[in-house]
DNA sequence: CGCGACGTTGATTTGCCTCAACGATTGTGG
DNA sequence: CCACAATCGTTGAGGCAAATCAACGTCGCG
């Protein structure tokens, strides 16, 4: 699963993949395990095999909100801590029992000095994530709570048959309430 | 300029630095010229060498929301329009009177073909545009617009000082009337 | 079974917006 | 160098989208 999701991007050679495949981790976590939790320093970064995980922060007031989700074949990990070893600012954890991939931020810079190409791997894998965010910072700006559900539908419809309604509440910023009532009235605009 | 922030990333050898130099495309921009409007579709990336300029999309009410900033030093460019030569939905224009340098994504990909350590510098300065989308996603989430005001004084302060009011209030998602009022007032919590 | 997670609905509140009016400053053409 | 418009910031009254708080139904699961 990893490799065909690398080999849209680049393509390694056998001795790559094999010294790739010598770099993973696989392991299992089970629903409402954490992966990480706030104040923890990210040493891995994430690919999901199968299942669902999330990361979310806490507010002052307790309230969780939702960063992100990954089902199959997405990355999931928190880039500013794995980056400088920084504490994170956010818990992971399964919202399904989930199969995952680990790769330590050790073999990831090994990888990049032996695997260069891998460099370009990552940053179109970054652009993407960075054009994702870039679209969420402006439909929070732009759109209603209403109309940011009704992209999430049409972007996301796998994910709105199979997250909780309260968890993509938070994701799109809204109270699972007002999302509850949005949807029976259908409030336009 | 640009060679020094390279340089803080990247080592770059005498023919690559020439190489490099021969891509790069000068230009003055003046306050309130735009470099990209709606529907173009972005054929550079840009350097600010000095000045600033603000990108920004306008909602279906025709308020603007501003998405970023860019002073001497930074990088401006919708990345999304940018990779996959789509129609940007934002305006880029000055809010000074403004020296850029411009690189086309042809030459940019000519660049990663030639000098592949180029690579890492994009996912460098890519993982830190991510790092700082995660943060101001999570703080629209888990902050008031008080303390998002704060936290862009802390961050920002020469942004605070050389950016007028209104352009701050609408990358803070208010209105400058609320910022206005809420300056005044110090509205705590 | 009984408990906790999830969703719904209603009454009330609030953070921020809208609209409108009004100074202060800047800049521009005559 | 002045008149005038445009831009920018401030202040006040009223309004709305979404939050809060609370109660209740339902389902799945240990």
């Amino acid at each position: 699963m990893i490799l065909k999701t690398i080999s849209q991007y680049i393509t390694f050679t056998k001795e790559e993949t094999k010294f790739f495949l010598s770099l993973l981790r696989q392991k299992k976590i089970r629903k409402k395990q954490f992966l990480y939790q706030e104040g923890d320093i990210c040493k891995y970064t994430t690919f999901v095999n199968n299942g669902c995980l999330r990361t979310y922060a806490i507010d002052n007031s307790g309230t969780d909100h939702v960063f992100q989700f990954a089902t199959e074949g997405w990355w999931i990990g928190d880039i500013e801590s794995l980056k400088n070893q920084t504490p994170t600012m956010m818990n992971t954890d399964a919202l399904e029992d989930s199969e995952i991939i680990m790769i330590s931020k050790q073999d990831m810079d090994l990888l990049y000095e032996k695997v260069p190409k891998y460099e370009r791997f990552s940053r179109m894998i970054l652009e993407n994530a960075y054009i994702a965010h870039q679209q969420r910072i402006l439909h929070n700006a732009c759109f209603s709570a209403y109309e940011r559900y009704q992209h999430f539908l049409e972007k996301y419809p796998e994910w709105n048959a199979r997250i909780p309604q309260n968890q993509i509440a938070s994701y799109l910023g809204i109270t699972p309430e007002f999302f509850s009532k949005m949807k029976s009235q259908a409030l336009i605009k």
